[in-house]
DNA sequence: GTGAAAGCGCTAACAT
DNA sequence: ATGTTAGCGCTTTCAC
């Protein structure tokens, strides 16, 4: 690597170490000509501080953990994305890993972070995690640490999600404002907090409009995938052919729904409309084009971060915060789906 | 942080460090007893090295930079994943960034990642990169370093590929097996490696198997997107319309078309037959299902780690070995869209 | 304005 | 089998 270090360079210019240290961090007490001296040579000789012992000295790495459940799903690289981007702004890097949703894994790969020696840590809870003495473990070592999108109540830390009973409530709102009368929702089981929220929100909206929840028409899969969205399609068409509106709780099921109406010859957005949730890219290339909730991750990922990084500061200066949450606006987007 | 050192310890327990240290590491040259003793009050007060020392001592940190176009792209994703999946084996983080396809951004981010020292480098050259000093800097600088997917002739290090002339060639072959006659080629400007490759192995089944490429029906779009499939497959339809088989050079562009296969009532894959090529999420929720070559991303990460891994080995130990090229195998995958 | 010296926490060569 | 010592490369008092 850089040969070159501190010591050489003043061994070069007959000086002492820590002139030459000071010199390159821009001191005040240094004179200009020393300075120049200094700074000069640095740059010949191409000089590059060992962040090794740098590190070992301030004791933090400028590198910071980011662990979620799957790193293959588009709403979760929009976050590394976000996340990436924001931390380079202040300097920092980012490794990132993954649980696969899974409790276990989810407390390893913590423990390899935490082994990393990252200045902080940002997660999103596994879908199985019901435990969390892992994370408060993590918090209370004093690690900065924020949660993000899938989080728990039981934790109190910073936090960066969005108001999903609102997201749904809008989707549904949606629904109800371009005509819809019989609103089916398509949905995984009532077991994350997401979904419970969405389910909340579908139910808020059909109150507020003096409309009956119906839950002969609430599909419950077995878990938010296409396939769980076309059966759920697949029912409405055969058994519900009164229905005129789809809200689906992820742009995935919207989609099984979609290919489902398409096989039985519904049109739509004539007979029945469809709006999913999270605006994912693939939402843009369907036929016809989904209509859903943009979920936005980047904007959650630079949140994140920037708690993270306030998290970083407040603990350098020993000052302490309450624990805050940031909710991030969430918006309908309208497509062909919906009319 | 762990606020308990080697010092601590050897300190409470009347020892020098150095058998401490030994202890702790499982060297051979201390009593089973005294190593007993030091486990256990390690294990009691949870002492964990400073990974800081350790790193300046070593002059390595386990952990690898990936650099890439980008982080929000299926395919891309899934390298992320077998990168840090098999980087984990061997105690290695991955500190992820992109390069948004710049040049300029690309030269930064390696700046960045190598002022994190990381262990090694793994790449994926920007589309608009054609100058390479920044990538040789690196490798003469001896950090260890592989180039996957995007790579270079001019680049003289290990790389991990696929073959895009083969592949190409089978997807054509394909075509060709299941009876067409006349097939269409939808790509971008031939400016990429990976793209005039996939366009010299769709020419090559055709001649090897007698039939006439058409320069007509070679469709150049402004890029790889959907809307430059789209528009390829408007104009197939409406001034071609003897093709029966369309290869499509990404998945995007063959699902683009197959939109337009759609709007002009064009039955896939009975009248006309559609491939893609990557084998992305979406693939398998297009209707119909579309025929695509796999890319396989998760193992082209592996293979890349491995690779890198390999070379940092070598490097401690003073060995040099000659680059070389894996080659992943890719396969046809046969939906709906092609029969 | 400059330098000497200590120390971050660890490992390893070299005594003993 | 254990301890001494030096050193990885940097920053930061503190003295001059």
């Amino acid at each position: 690597m850089s040969k070159v270090s501190l010591t050489k360079i003043s061994e070069i210019l007959g000086m002492s170490k820590s002139t030459v240290s000071k010199a390159l961090n821009n001191y005040a007490d240094v004179s200009p000509g020393t300075r120049k001296k200094v700074q000069d040579l640095a740059n010949e000789l191409n000089y590059k501080p060992n962040i090794f012992a740098q590190n070992l000295r301030s004791q933090e790495s400028k590198i910071i953990g980011l662990l979620m459940p799957e790193i293959v799903h588009y709403f979760f690289s929009t976050i590394i994305s976000g996340v990436a981007e924001t931390a380079e702004k202040y300097g920092y890097s980012v490794i990132v890993a993954q649980t696969k949703d899974d409790y276990k894994n989810e407390i390893k790969q913590l423990e390899l972070l935490l082994d990393k020696n990252v200045d902080g840590i940002l997660l999103s809870l596994a879908d199985d995690t019901i435990h969390f003495n892992h994370v408060k473990d993590v918090i209370n070592q004093g690690v900065p640490f924020v949660l993000f999108d899938r989080t728990s109540k039981l934790i109190d830390c910073n936090k960066v999600v969005i108001d999903d009973v609102k997201a749904a409530q809008m989707a549904t709102q949606h629904l109800i404002d371009i005509g819809c009368k019989k609103i089916a929702i398509i949905r995984n089981q009532l077991k994350s907090q997401g979904t419970i929220d969405r389910h909340k929100g579908f139910k808020k909206a059909l109150l507020e409009n003096g409309m009956v929840y119906d839950k002969s028409i609430d599909f419950e899969g077995r878990d938010f995938s296409f396939s769980a969205g076309k059966i759920a399609g697949n029912k409405i068409c055969e058994s519900h052919k009164d229905v005129d509106g789809i809200f689906a709780l992820t742009d995935l099921m919207a989609i099984g729904a979609l290919e489902a109406l398409k096989e039985h010859n519904v049109a739509v957005p004539d007979q029945v409309s469809v709006i999913g949730f999270s605006n994912w890219f693939l939402t843009q290339i369907t036929t016809p084009h989904l209509s859903t909730v943009d979920q936005p991750g980047f904007e959650i990922g630079k949140a994140a971060f920037n708690l993270l990084y306030q998290e970083i500061q407040n603990k350098k200066n020993n000052v302490k915060e309450a624990s805050k949450t940031i909710v991030i606006p969430t918006t309908v987007i309208s497509r062909d789906s919906t009319k």
